[in-house]
DNA sequence: GCTATATTTTACCAATCAGTTAATTAACTG
DNA sequence: CAGTTAATTAACTGATTGGTAAAATATAGC
């Protein structure tokens, strides 16, 4: 998986990720900061990959500071993958629409495209 | 991964799947259809495979008609994905004009949360 | 019933993923 | 310097993913 939308999409369907980017917008925390609500279910190796993971995605990015890694969210892959859905999801409601007029008319169907 | 949202996540991050999608967003199409554009990549299990992915996250249902299976989108968890990462994304922009603001007073950072 | 078309299922394989424990690196602190 | 805290890396493992080829199922039409 190398494209960017993949890599955000792949980074955002996991909860504990998804989580720690809620963490995240609340402000800049530290690894072991993100890092403590999760220590009942994963070691901090666990976390440092899932942390990285979304750093590969672009979606956070990390600093450092002493020995702590401050990390923050970074809005512009998220923007991408919105951007995509949104594209789609106007699509997708004309769709039901469409459908919803011509449930009336038509009853499903016969087959469609080339059949030769 | 069991929940929906991470379902949805996960089966839009492969660009055959959000092609597929996109492609179903013009309209109702039969699998041979759907994977005609893919069958010089992958073979027609593999399409298969990836619209099962795809129905799994409730993006597609298919129906049946003789023996072809009209697939069509489905709106709602779509509508659950979007609606988190906007949630988030906007956050995450406050957050951004909150650093734009603290930018001039602080300079990135200390130990954040529990430091005992 | 036989044959063709549309699609799925099965069985298999290699690669990636999500986790582990143990060891390592980096930086502060007394 | 010795010790502690923060975080990462390494090596390993089991489960999942994405693909294949071959067989099976479903339906239509002669």
């Amino acid at each position: 998986m190398q494209d960017p939308l993949s890599r955000t999409f792949a980074a955002l369907s996991d909860p504990t990720r998804r989580a720690m980017l809620a963490r995240l917008s609340e402000g800049e925390a530290n690894v072991s900061d993100i890092a403590q609500p999760f220590l009942k279910d994963m070691s901090l190796p666990a976390v440092t990959k899932h942390l990285k993971v979304l750093e590969n995605a672009g979606l956070i990015s990390k600093g450092r500071s002493a020995q702590y890694r401050p990390c923050r969210l970074n809005a512009e892959p998220l923007r991408e993958a919105t951007d995509w859905m949104e594209t789609y999801r106007i699509a997708w409601e004309e769709q039901l629409d469409r459908l919803g007029a011509h449930l009336k008319t038509k009853t499903a169907g016969a087959p469609h495209g080339r059949n030769k």
